[in-house]
DNA sequence: CACTTCGGTTGTACTATACAACCAGAATCA
DNA sequence: TGATTCTGGTTGTATAGTACAACCGAAGTG
């Protein structure tokens, strides 16, 4: 809340002063992006919520990890990941190992139906991105992404 | 993966070929953002989920409308609109007038407690926005929101 | 006047989520 | 060592948001 009193009591130049409506825009336009996707996402997947593919990507990155480090990463209640896991394993997309040397964990693994529906999943999601952004040049896809890395990187 | 198939079959060039990790950048980014999103806008605002929030902005953007545009112009189903207008005209942010001409439409409008609540929340979510955004520059800011709203206006 | 269209509500079901209570294994400490 | 606490995970319960389908009443149309 800092900045929020305004640009003139925290000392923000007349520059970011200017940068005012931008910051609005960013905020009305990343709220648009994150209802749209929402909605969009469970009806372009049925078969993988977007939580889900999160889930599972986040496995594949870190080739296996437990519950609790998802919960931990996204944010989530314990329990959500617990219920999200389950369904997953039910759907025979990952796989649980009991730990020999901790016998509470389970390390999650995906299975092979699991990296293939990711990959699809993936896959398809990349071409609706690439098709949003088939017109734009390079540079511009660079840097939108390096601001958006950027944004979301307060927290990681 | 499969992208990774690549961009020569799709025609598309080389620039693009480069661009091609920045649009997964994007695809991950976005994604990471949306679902951050929902998670965040409940426990900040326990009053006012994001859609509401939404709807209340649109209400304001337009001076009142009928439940059928809201639900038109964020595809949600009518039914969903319909609970949600009944809860914001519980909780008096909106009220509903009659349409003297048609009896079947209700023009739903902002109460002042809306209109209030509305702009606190605005304020409360744009300082998150402006803090996590305090050491941009003008520049960048303006260039990232002229990003977003290239990327959103697929739609609009 | 009968039929259809339109705006909206209600019944039902499902998903994602949180919080709290709980359980079992592991670690710690007196 | 035995009691206590900590940790990973599950289950019970409740809530929000959503969709779909069936319905209602008003308006338009043949």
């Amino acid at each position: 809340m800092t900045a929020a009193q305004g640009p003139e009591e925290t000392g923000i130049t007349r520059a970011a002063a200017d940068g005012e409506t931008a910051v609005e825009t960013i905020q009305r336009e990343m709220t648009a992006f994150a209802r749209r996707a929402r909605a969009s996402a469970g009806r372009m997947h049925p078969e993988l919520s977007l939580v889900s593919f999160s889930l599972l990507g986040h496995l594949e990155d870190l080739g296996g990890c437990r519950a609790t480090d998802l919960a931990a990463h996204y944010a989530l209640d314990k329990s959500t990941v617990s219920r999200q896991v389950s369904a997953l394993e039910r759907a025979e997309l990952i796989e649980r190992r009991l730990d020999p040397e901790d016998h509470r964990v389970q390390v999650l693994h995906l299975t092979d139906a699991g990296r293939r529906i990711l990959a699809q999943v993936t896959e398809s999601r990349r071409a609706a991105f690439r098709e949003r952004l088939a017109d734009w040049s390079a540079e511009d896809l660079e840097r939108f992404a390096a601001y958006l890395t950027r944004y979301n990187g307060w927290n990681r």
